[in-house]
DNA sequence: TGTCAACTGTCAGCGGCTGACATTAGCCTC
DNA sequence: GAGGCTAATGTCAGCCGCTGACAGTTGACA
């Protein structure tokens, strides 16, 4: 059982974490000052900072618990299974089973309103493409555990994680900057780009 | 033939970087203020930003150069090679050139620690990462144009690069990690990784 | 119930960055 | 070569993100 004062810190993040996407998802990231943020929750803003190292982990936190989610995903991937199918796998089921992860703290909607903001944000964008490397760097590890390397010895985990990785965000800004923004759209993409990368590599693109 | 005027604010520029440079390598890139680097060129905060749009321009000037003769590289490639082959050429022979490009700003091995800055500067590197994708867009346009396809209906030339970036960011993290900060050393990690990429992806790991 | 520890508020201050306005100094024309 | 024009710089004030220090409040637990 939480006790009382865990409770009570438990609901100012989530309600700081609210406020805080809702305003980056209607007024924008820049517009809004963290003031803003701890105004519409009623605390100070030193309490924010409390709870969130900064403006940037506020916008990124609803990602960072997909991407841990997927990691899991990964982990759990029975261990016959071949490395970049465990993590073809994983990032499918992580999209199925989105649901279960974000609709407790917000609109899975809301969620994808949020993708998009980080994505056209030249700041959070670089600031979620330098935790995408601390994921593949995790990854990586996972990879060389399973199939027995030393991942700081052999570099082919980090390689082929990299290049998933690649693969990965090339769909994400595809969808970001397409028309469909539903979850539908997403997993086709990447089953579709996921399915076109091998042949990218080593076919002619010419002859189709 | 140029201006005074120009020509000073070039010497400003250049004095700033220079300046900035030489601070960030030695004391480290958070230690050092705006206010450190102007009063260094004895000019105002003032002037440092309107010649720099802030701090990480200043510490990612340098790499600017080399990408953009890099992307140029690429652009310079003929026609009848490979993508993926022109990429990799382009990068090795940017390599080969690095001294003429850097030069005559500074000294090659300034440039080198300067790129360890980057690496292990947690902003910078988020910086450098989301200028890594502008990079990508840019050639993948460039070897859309190569083919004949049009980026925006066909993924596979933004597949290929971005695999390819990703190679490349497995080689500079190996790089910049390890213990041989030459040339050389970077050269040979980029040879050795490109050629390894392949087997990863499609071999099993452990029938090496 | 009283002590301790955790959470929060307040205040002061630093550093990155910007707009507005004044000043200097190269450029260009008559 | 004296004038006006304009680009480059300096100065000043101020916003915003973020942090340390100290004080007040409120649960936890004996």
């Amino acid at each position: 059982m939480e006790t009382l004062r865990e409770r009570k810190k438990q609901r100012t993040r989530d309600a700081l974490l609210r406020a805080a996407v809702e305003l980056f998802t209607t007024r924008g990231y820049e517009q809004t000052t963290v003031d803003d943020i701890a105004e519409a929750v009623e605390v100070s803003q030193r309490t924010f900072f409390r709870h969130f190292a900064g403006k940037e982990e506020a916008a990124l936190a609803l990602q960072e618990l997909v991407v841990a989610r997927f990691v899991e995903a990964v982990r759990a991937r029975p261990a016959a299974e071949a490395p970049l199918e465990a993590l073809r796998q994983a990032v499918l089921q992580g999209w199925e089973t989105l649901n279960e992860v974000i609709e407790s703290v917000v609109p899975v909607e809301t969620y994808l309103r949020m993708y998009r903001v980080v994505e056209s944000t030249p700041v959070l964008l670089a600031a979620h493409l330098r935790r995408d490397m601390e994921t593949e760097d995790t990854l990586a590890r996972v990879l060389a555990e399973r199939e027995g390397l030393d991942v700081d010895a052999d570099p082919r985990p980090r390689l082929a994680v990299a290049v998933f990785g690649g693969v990965m965000r090339v769909t994400e800004r595809a969808w970001s900057t397409g028309e469909d923004f539903s979850l539908e759209a997403m997993r086709e993409l990447t089953i579709s780009y996921l399915e076109q990368v091998g042949p990218a590599l080593t076919e002619s693109w010419r002859t189709r």
